[in-house]
DNA sequence: CTCTTATTGATAATGATTTCCATTCTTAAT
DNA sequence: ATTAAGAATGGAAATCATTATCAATAAGAG
């Protein structure tokens, strides 16, 4: 018995085909479980939401897809310290917009933070560009994270 | 037969004992590798480096020890993606000064970065000051690493 | 519809980090 | 210097997130 499949075409789909994937029930499922959070999930809570609707996806296959759409940059892989990596849509067409991260160093909340100063980004361009000429380094990407007391915790 | 100790009282040996540890030869010796690598050593090349003077000592209290460092603050762990931590001595006595990471998502080189400018720094006190204010977040420390190609592997 | 082969899921394997626990060593008090 | 209390240690076993295998299945081009 095959899956259900919902027919309309989604955004990603066009991306996926044009890197030779194809499109199968599992990931679907895990793509609508990513674009329906806005938590950082791990693989594991991944593969428990897909089960409620999937039973017969596999965590493995959590993973393997977890990868791929990591190396086409259509999420992030994050490390928070708790021995998992976790997971979060990238921004784009239904991601979030680009934001760094607030970690609660005791109860290990995790806050999006987005609302960068103006300065806040043109130094950080700045800095890439610096970079490139001191260390001749061609930055991509960056990863920001603050470290601290949330609210309730201090 | 006990290890040999080296008698003169070391730079952070009134830290540890403020803490209630005890000093012993096997700390003694990580802190040592630590402090005079310019790396940033997985758990099992201190391991490796320390077997060399002190075969006795054993893995597990590597891993107990800079567990500890860790969280008295003495050295920083770091996720460099390559799926085991990553130990630095932090900024101090005999740590080098505060700084950022360059990681080359091709060759996994990581190039320490601190060469800041002055600016940088201000904005990034200032930015921290704005995350009290708006989310209430007292940060105390900060994980800052740009993604790219180094000079080799563009 | 048919065929090729990418994808999948169950299971076993891996590998870094932890847990256990009997033994050893550090250290404060004699 | 001796002693006693318990902190620290190391080797082996246990955890646990992530990967590798591989036979069975299903996507999609023709
Ligand atoms: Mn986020
Ligand atoms: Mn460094
Ligand atoms: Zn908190
Ligand atoms: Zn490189």
């Amino acid at each position: 018995m095959p899956m259900q499949r919902n027919i309309r075409p989604m955004w990603w789909h066009g991306r996926f085909r044009g890197c030779g994937y194809r499109i199968t029930a599992p990931r679907e499922a895990i793509l609508d479980v990513l674009s329906k959070s806005d938590d950082h999930l791990s693989a594991e809570e991944i593969y428990i939401k897909v089960h409620t609707y999937y039973p017969a996806v596999g965590l493995t296959t959590i993973y393997r897809t977890l990868d791929i759409l990591a190396n086409m940059g259509l999420i992030f892989k994050f490390d928070f310290g708790d021995s998992r990596a976790r997971y979060e849509l990238s921004e784009g067409p239904k991601g979030k917009k680009h934001h760094h991260h607030l970690i609660c160093t005791n109860c290990n909340r995790i806050i999006d933070y987005a609302d960068f100063i103006d300065e806040e980004i043109k130094l950080l361009e700045q800095t890439e560009k610096g970079l490139l000429k001191k260390y001749n380094f061609k930055s991509t990407n960056h990863l920001i994270q603050f470290y601290g007391l949330c609210e309730k915790c201090q």
